[in-house]
DNA sequence: CTCCAGGCGCCTT
DNA sequence: AAGGCGCATGGA
């Protein structure tokens, strides 16, 4: 097998893959030395940068690219999306902090799975419950010399005729009824996530909000990181808050107040503004945060 | 030990 | 309609 068929490079300006990476919309890329690896598409994948490049490598030969060039988002003018933000000092200072951080185009079902997994969880064990979870009911698949094994991400089909109880043993704890409900409607197309693309945003989420478990917080984050509806605006508890503290002077501002604010607010591309606020708010308090905690 | 986490569903007012 | 509480699990 040749090499070429295995590597890639797709060109870019102001893509920082580190913050896209690991800011919290996809859960699964682990980062070894200055390199990223994660499964997409049922393909294990090694990304890394070059000037002006994003470098891929995948473990079996790969005839088209075009499965994670949309994965990536590369073709996406970023100026436009930023260039579309209101100018507000809020926006501006999450922006310049990582003006490279994309939003990615993730497949819905893991998305949405993930997400259900996601609540009232920190991020860390929300990616060690789905490391579990994929490393029991997913496929194995092949992977970099070097690399641990890579599995897939377990499909609807497969999690709908699991028990409740295997699905514990994954430590997801009361979400595994969630997750179980969740796949049985995938796998018996009563959700049909793909013809959700076709729907309003507004129709979208309503649909996904019919599932157990789903509310308004995860519909908004399957609607942006898994349809590309690029206004869907998920409040979790740091936007709730970043947003009370940043635009309204921490006035305890009602979760409806807010919503209307963000819908009316950030414009067409809402949730990047979302993802540059989360991604900000994430990251500014570290140092001053670990290091009171370590003056104990 | 207690507190809390990319929330949600359900039960009170 | 809005607010409060329990939920599994693990790390700080």
């Amino acid at each position: 097998m040749r090499k070429s068929d295995r590597t890639a490079r797709f060109q870019v300006e102001s893509y920082d893959l580190e913050a896209t990476l690991n800011s919290g919309q996809a859960f699964r890329w682990e980062k070894f030395e200055t390199n990223w690896e994660g499964i997409v598409k049922r393909r294990w994948v090694k990304l890394s940068r070059d000037p002006g490049a994003i470098v891929a490598e995948t473990a079996d030969s790969v005839p088209d690219w075009d499965w994670l060039k949309d994965y990536l988002q590369v073709e996406l003018p970023i100026e436009n999306v930023i260039g579309s933000f209101p100018d507000d000092e809020a926006l501006r200072t999450a922006v310049s902090a990582f003006p490279g951080l994309r939003l990615l185009r993730q497949d819905p079902w893991e998305c949405l799975a993930s997400f259900i997994l996601s609540s009232n969880k920190r991020i860390v064990q929300i990616r060690q419950i789905i490391r579990a979870l994929c490393r029991r009911f997913g496929e194995g698949i092949p992977s970099g010399a070097g690399s641990p094994g890579a599995y897939t991400f377990p499909s609807a089909a497969r999690l709908a005729e699991t028990s409740e109880g295997e699905l514990r043993e994954c430590k997801m704890g009361f979400r595994a009824r969630y997750l179980r409900e969740a796949a049985c409607l995938v796998a018996t197309s009563k959700i049909d996530l793909d013809s959700l693309r076709r729907l309003t945003c507004e129709e979208a989420r309503c649909q996904l909000m019919t599932i157990p478990g789903i509310g308004c917080k995860i519909a908004d984050c399957v609607l942006l990181f898994g349809l590309g509806f690029n206004e869907a605006f998920p409040i979790d508890v740091w936007i709730m808050k970043g947003l009370r503290e940043l635009y309204f002077k921490n006035r305890p501002v009602p979760m409806k107040e807010l919503r209307e604010f963000a819908t009316g607010h950030f414009g067409e591309f809402a949730g990047y503004a979302q993802q540059y606020l989360f991604h900000y708010l994430r990251t500014r308090t570290a140092d001053t945060a670990s290091s009171t905690n370590s003056a104990r």
